[in-house]
DNA sequence: TTGTCTTATCGTAGATATACGATGATTGAC
DNA sequence: GTCAATCATCGTATATCTACGATAAGACAA
């Protein structure tokens, strides 16, 4: 019915790794923890727990999520566990979100 | 502990609807869509499910996920459904993301 | 050591996501 | 009308996500 090519396979790794980056902000409890870090720029778990509506478990298993996308890093202050925004991961995240959108120019639409 | 104020409800909507911007692209399969999309400039739906290696079923449904984040639309053109992308929404999609990125610049960072 | 504070992890329940085959709805050809 | 083609939806099984309380692990103070 077509004739499009199977897809390169590298392509599909890079879809991959976007996927992934996409899921860690599709949560607005993450973008918010993004926020909280951008505006403070350094922040105890504590303090985003007291700044969510959210159990501190909760919020840890986020911190989680976000610090595995590589998108903060969080290193241990005592009893404490300071967190950041990881400034390298946030360019390249943005960067490829950019390169998604500049490629999804379509050549034509049916759309109105 | 903190006197982070408890988050202007705006900011609670908009992070919503960036979550769901974003969980739109949190699949590969959706992003191979968009870009079969953005490449043929439109597609029936036939013509995506060959490219990529998913049941029609399951095409069908990420097709769905898409249009109901307003990323693409479709309109039916007898027996068949031809999809595109929406550029109006891409261009809002790609300013949600980069504002998004913008404000995200934190003034300090634990990390390396 | 003992106690307290902070954070991570465990266990779990419910919701959502993802996949498939089967079926239904609609169109166009005959 | 009948048949084939196309796509959406249904039903369902499995996996992942998200939330919580409970508990474990670690650091520091007394």
């Amino acid at each position: 019915m077509t004739d499009v090519p199977p897809l390169p396979a590298d392509e599909t790794l890079a879809d991959e790794a976007l996927a992934a980056l996409a899921r860690a902000l599709a949560h607005p409890a993450r973008l918010q923890i993004l926020r909280t870090l951008a505006t403070r720029g350094t922040c105890v778990c504590g303090q985003i727990v007291d700044v969510l509506p959210l159990a501190q478990s909760t919020v840890s298993q986020h911190l989680k999520a976000l610090r595995e996308a590589g998108l903060i890093c969080g290193e241990t202050d005592g009893p404490r566990t300071c967190y950041c925004i990881d400034p390298t991961a946030l360019a390249r995240a943005e960067a490829a979100f950019a390169g998604l959108f500049g490629t999804l120019t379509a050549p034509a639409s049916c759309c109105a």
